[in-house]
RNA sequence: GCUGAGGUAGCCUAGCCCGGCAAGGCGCCAGCCUUGAAAGCUGGUGGCGGCAACGCCACGGGAGUUCAAAUCUCCCCCUCAGCGCCA
């Protein structure tokens, strides 16, 4: 959530910021918390003032008492206490509840260089990388080759589990783990420490680290259990340090995580199309970074940096876009994206989403940065980065390497990981007849 | 799943039986002392509201009883240990 201070003392400047995400309704929400926060803050002095006279009175009964002197004047007037106290309180519960749950809704503040657009059709290009002359055209969708290959099985996995679910197979498994020990061994030389998280999360941190309409339209609900599929490692990765405080010297904490996500993927494009794309399941290595709040802006360009020599080093040709203020999202004050060519869609297709979220997940999340016992703490800065999303990698490769007479022809930084094989094939008769 | 023990400030612990201003230790900060440091001594060290004086809150969460709840009652959550089950 944003800082209420901000709003409280610079309400203009949190207006004209969320003005450029181009959303009337965010500018009423401000209005409504200001208006609320006014009325709760009165409604605590309120309660404040009864507590008071309560904790004289029940002193002055305890004192008496002691000196053997009579309490029924006093007792008389404390009486009517508890009623009044409990009539002021639960109005001050309610503006608060109200307060807050209005406050949870407004996105986070836009960095000044987020460009003003209106949707990712006004992404702002600023990178770009490789040919997109030189490689190879498959001639039909990753989808079906995988199939015919007997790499991959989307008939059987929508039997047997629902449209967007897949059963990879043979060789494409291998390569799916090369994928993922190579980026986190990339990562692991520049410093971040490897974690496996938990795939499942809270509610209540999971609020915090997240749009709360993902919950409707992303995320898996476990029945009879408070918790939700991860939709990504940066949640769980985020919801670490909880509650605690950061010691300014371990800053910046940097950490790869690796993890299977689950997408419900309800609207948008859905997962109509076969293939690897767009699915409920995915593994992914993830950057991930705590830092303090001045270091944020250059730890982003080295976590979008690290993300493009990635691809770089898999001869995956990208192009890097600065979000627009009407793409950004509602967690990330900015927020690139890299987007890899993909040759037989002739389109650039997005594989690495990399945001500095500020102080916005941190807040949320009550993690804060100093040292124990001392003042002066400040909330640190959340990042986060695709390394690598080996669905939309493999279907990047393949389009890319795949060769006529079937083979797949491994990019050279996978090989030390596949026992220096330098293709993947010939396809075989698959194990088991037609679905 | 069963049984038991727990959850108190950044950390550790007391207080709970028997209701009456949440105590102590560690750590940290400042001051005194010192050539300097350590030790020692003194004072600080959380959140909310308030311009401030100050007030309020904070004992896992919630509800109840009471003039008054860390303390009594009820419900719930979490952690640990043992047992059970299990890859």
């Amino acid at each position: 959530m944003i800082d209420i201070e901000l709003l409280r003392s610079d309400r203009a400047r949190v207006e004209e910021n969320l003005g450029r995400r181009r959303n009337p309704a965010l500018l009423r929400l401000v209005a409504e918390v200001f208006e609320e926060d006014v009325a709760w803050r009165a409604t605590v002095q309120e309660a404040d003032r009864v507590r008071a006279q309560r904790n004289t009175l029940g002193q002055r009964i305890a004192a008496a008492r002691k000196a053997g002197e009579t309490t029924d004047a006093l007792l008389a007037e404390s009486k009517a206490l508890p009623e009044a106290l409990k009539e002021v309180e639960r109005r001050e519960a309610e503006l608060r509840r109200s307060r807050d749950q209005h406050l949870a809704r407004i996105p986070n503040l836009l960095d000044p260089s987020v460009p003003y657009g209106k949707d990712d059709t006004e992404n702002v290009v600023v990178a770009t990388w490789g040919s997109r002359g030189t490689v190879g055209a498959a001639k039909r969708p990753h989808g079906e080759a995988l199939e015919e290959l007997g790499w991959a099985d989307f008939e059987r996995a929508r039997r047997a589990s629902g449209a967007g679910f897949y059963y990879l197979e043979g060789p494409l498994v291998l390569l799916d783990l090369s994928l993922q020990r190579f980026a986190l061994d990339f990562l692991v030389e520049r410093g971040f420490t490897p974690v496996v998280p938990p795939f499942m999360l809270r509610r209540e941190p999971y609020e915090a680290v997240t749009d709360l309409n993902d919950f409707e339209s992303v995320m898996y609900k476990v029945e009879g259990e408070d918790v939700y599929l991860i939709a990504t490692s940066e949640h769980p990765l985020a919801a670490l340090y909880q509650g605690e405080i950061l010691d300014e010297e371990a800053v910046p904490i940097r950490l790869a995580g690796l993890s299977v996500n689950f997408r419900r993927e309800i609207g948008g494009h859905g997962v109509d199309q076969k293939g690897l794309f767009r699915v409920h399941q995915f593994s992914k290595v993830e950057q991930f970074v705590f830092c303090r709040p001045e270091d944020s802006p250059k730890i982003h360009e080295e976590l979008r940096e690290t993300a493009e020599e990635i691809f770089r080093r898999l001869e995956i040709p990208y192009r890097v876009v600065n979000v627009c203020t009407g793409d950004v999202g509602t967690i990330a004050a900015k927020k690139y994206d890299i987007e890899a060519w993909f040759p037989r869609q002739q389109a650039y297709r997005e594989v690495v989403s990399c945001s500095n979220c500020t102080d916005y997940q941190a807040r949320s999340l009550g993690i804060r940065l100093g040292r124990a016992g001392r003042p002066g703490k400040v909330v640190p800065h959340t990042l986060n980065s695709t390394a690598i999303a080996t669905s939309r990698a493999l279907v990047a490769i393949v389009e890319q390497h795949l060769q006529e007479d079937g083979r797949l022809e491994v990019p050279k930084v996978l090989r030390p990981y596949l026992g220096g094989r330098e293709h993947l094939g010939p396809p075989r008769p698959r194990a088991h007849g037609a679905p």
